[in-house]
RNA sequence: UGGGGUGUAGCCAAGCUGGUAAGGCAACGGGUUUUGGUCCCGUCAUUCGUGGGUUCAAGUCCUACCACCCCAGCCA
């Protein structure tokens, strides 16, 4: 430790650094508390993940709080199913609110208390125009907008409507209440923004209760307020908004700060030390990763329209989609350290996200033998009626991981790809005449094959050193290619899912010409396979358990369809980086 | 002349008080290896959107320009 006064540390983001600062001039005290506020209305994604990682990293690095805030102003597109996806998955990737779990709706009698008290201040006021009419008023974004004719309408007479308002006095659209700012403003943001709507529909939470519901930039900040948040950080597209978060909040302080709300100012203050001691909002360009969309439209019209199984089928982008693919948290959370955080527009590489669930898989994945295409191998000089059976690490680098048992006998499945007729000079796996390694068990030099009447092979046919016995020889005799293979006799069948991009264009999103991001597709994504052999120990693997199949990639039990001892079914989260593949292709 | 942002390698991204371009991914070589995996070692920006200027010295300061993103929901 040093007592040197510290330039921001290195590699810090520029959040971070502000919080630092902060720190430093103790605009907050030590107070450091953040949240992350999702609306209800669909399911996390890895872009919310970066988010995640952002509000509760900072909170743990400052020994702060960071709190789940659910932004549930509209009733329309909200639901309680996306609550509790959002809770599991937040829970999952690694992060806990604790007790600090809100809601906005939970404020909805506070928010209207301000609101009276913009009406009172002269703030704000009731609009009879309808939308068509206000976006006329609006302006354009070259030109001034202009006053709406009841925006010098008394106080007591907006006081009165906006009552008339929550009582249901008014059908949906009648009438609304707007901030009294700027109909000249140059940020349109500013040109009386509005504060309520009607819609007579039923909150997830609060039911009929209201029938009156606050905007997005009416209720964020005010609850950001009145939770004692510090920093409140959100994504470049709301940079536009953000004099509005202010004005809100600074007109409410200055309400506060004439006495105009009276000698009870609970229902209007917020968490800080004081009044004065309110949140300021920070903008970072959200996550775009190639090879996918990260919109929740686009995602949710995936998911009704049919084209993915659902909201956490394999091949989505959602916490949900990874966590069944075979993501781990860790894998997730490494990732958004990785790709920083920054103003900059930004797409970062599907093969970061790759990297990084195979490092974590490297480390913890056991490994076992499996065979996806399976073509038979006769061992012609191994008897019918003998067998081994091989005690094999379950990790290459780590002895305490432990053993299983792998039966051998005569006759065994090796993958088709193991096998060439007229096998290329680099190519070291099997073909007629040459000396292999089965895995761990022996060496082998085919002798032949057979085909059938399409010209495919049906059967390869070797002979067997007993001399190899474990897969090696001490007579200098060297072999470069091993194996991986599956006892006929003993294997377990196995259903395995192979998954791959979703989408063929780099930028699905915005694929260019006339395509949109459904013409997209991949119709190749997903290859169901029923007929794969897996080696004994695997059939009563537990659901959600990851593991390595050697030479192929990293798999795990499928959390809804693996029935141990009964049917297999194992997800492919990320296959083996294959320089085989490499030279292949060069030929 | 609407306003607000952003431009450092194929992709992210450090760089803050001007002193001679971190790191990761990808790619490409080589070594180790009973997974063509892992691991190790090496290569990969004479240049920071562009042009001017200030300075002994500019990615960092000034200036002009260019490109891209966001904003005209009673969505968030």
């Amino acid at each position: 430790m040093s007592n040197q006064p510290e330039a921001p540390e290195k590699g810090k983001d520029f959040v971070r650094q502000i919080i630092d600062k902060d720190l430093e001039t103790g605009k907050y005290g030590d107070r450091v508390q953040t949240r992350f506020p999702p609306e209800p209305n669909g399911y996390l994604h890895i872009g919310h993940a970066k988010s995640i990682c952002l509000n509760f990293g900072i909170a743990e690095d400052y020994n702060g709080r960071c709190n789940l805030r659910f932004d549930d102003t509209n009733p329309v597109k909200e639901d309680t199913e996306y609550v509790d996806s959002i809770k599991e998955d937040v829970h999952w990737l690694g992060f806990d609110w604790k007790e600090n779990e809100f809601f906005a709706s939970d404020y909805f009698e506070r928010f209207y208390a301000v609101a009276e008290l913009f009406i009172r201040a002269g703030k704000a006021y009731v609009d009879d125009l309808s939308a068509e009419e206000i976006r006329e008023y609006r302006g354009t974004l070259k030109e001034p907008g202009k006053n709406s004719p009841y925006r010098d309408r008394t106080p007591e007479e907006n006081l009165e409507l906006f009552r008339k308002m929550r009582d249901g006095d008014f059908g949906d659209g009648e009438r609304v209440l707007r901030a009294k700012i700027d109909m000249a403003a140059p940020n349109v943001v500013l040109r009386d923004p509005t504060l309520y709507r009607i819609k007579h529909a039923d909150h997830h939470r609060t039911g009929d209760a209201w029938c009156i519901y606050p905007m997005y930039d009416f209720a964020h900040c005010l609850s950001d307020y009145f939770e004692g948040i510090t920093h409140s950080i959100c994504t470049l597209e709301f940079e536009n908004n953000r004099p509005l978060y202010d004005w809100v909040l600074d007109a409410l302080i200055e309400c506060i700060g004439s006495g105009a709300c009276g000698d009870d100012t609970t229902a209007v203050t917020g968490g800080g030390a004081t009044p004065q001691e309110r949140p300021y909002q920070y903008e970072f360009a959200r996550l775009n990763i190639s090879g996918t969309v990260l919109s929740k439209r686009k995602l949710i019209q995936l998911v009704q329209e049919g084209h993915v199984d659902g909201w956490d089928d394999p091949r989505m982008p959602t916490i949900s989609g990874f966590r069944r693919r075979g993501y781990t948290p860790e894998s997730i959370r490494d990732f958004c350290d990785r790709i920083g955080v920054a103003k900059a527009d930004s797409m970062v590489d599907f093969a970061l996200l790759e990297h990084c669930v195979r490092q974590d898989l490297n480390e913890r994945a056991p490994r076992y033998l499996g065979v996806l295409h399976p073509v038979k191998l006769i061992i012609e000089n191994y008897p019918e009626d003998q067998e081994d059976v091989f005690e094999m690490p379950l990790h290459p680098e780590d002895e305490s991981v432990g053993t299983r048992k792998v039966p051998f006998c005569r006759e065994l499945y090796i993958e088709r790809a193991d096998f060439m007729e007229d096998a290329p000079k680099k190519f070291f796996r099997m073909s007629v005449g040459r000396e292999v390694r089965l895995r761990f068990a022996y060496y082998v030099t085919c002798t032949g094959f057979e085909k059938d009447a399409e010209g495919n092979i049906t059967e390869i046919r070797a002979t067997y050193d007993p001399a190899t016995k474990g897969g090696w020889s001490d007579d200098g005799r060297k072999v470069k290619g091993t194996m991986h293979w599956v006892s006929a006799r003993h294997a377990a069948k196995a259903e395995v899912r192979l998954y791959d991009r979703l989408f063929t264009e780099e930028n699905p999103g915005n694929p260019g010409g006339d395509k949109t991001f459904l013409d997209c597709i991949n119709p190749d994504s997903k290859e169901v396979r029923t007929e794969c052999w897996v080696e004994p120990a695997l059939a009563d693997m537990q659901p959600g358990t990851h593991f390595q199949f050697e030479r192929t990639g990293y798999f795990i039990a499928d959390a809804k369809d693996h029935k141990p001892g009964d049917k297999l079914v194992f997800n492919r989260t990320a296959t083996l980086r294959d320089s085989w593949a490499k030279i292949a292709k060069k030929g």
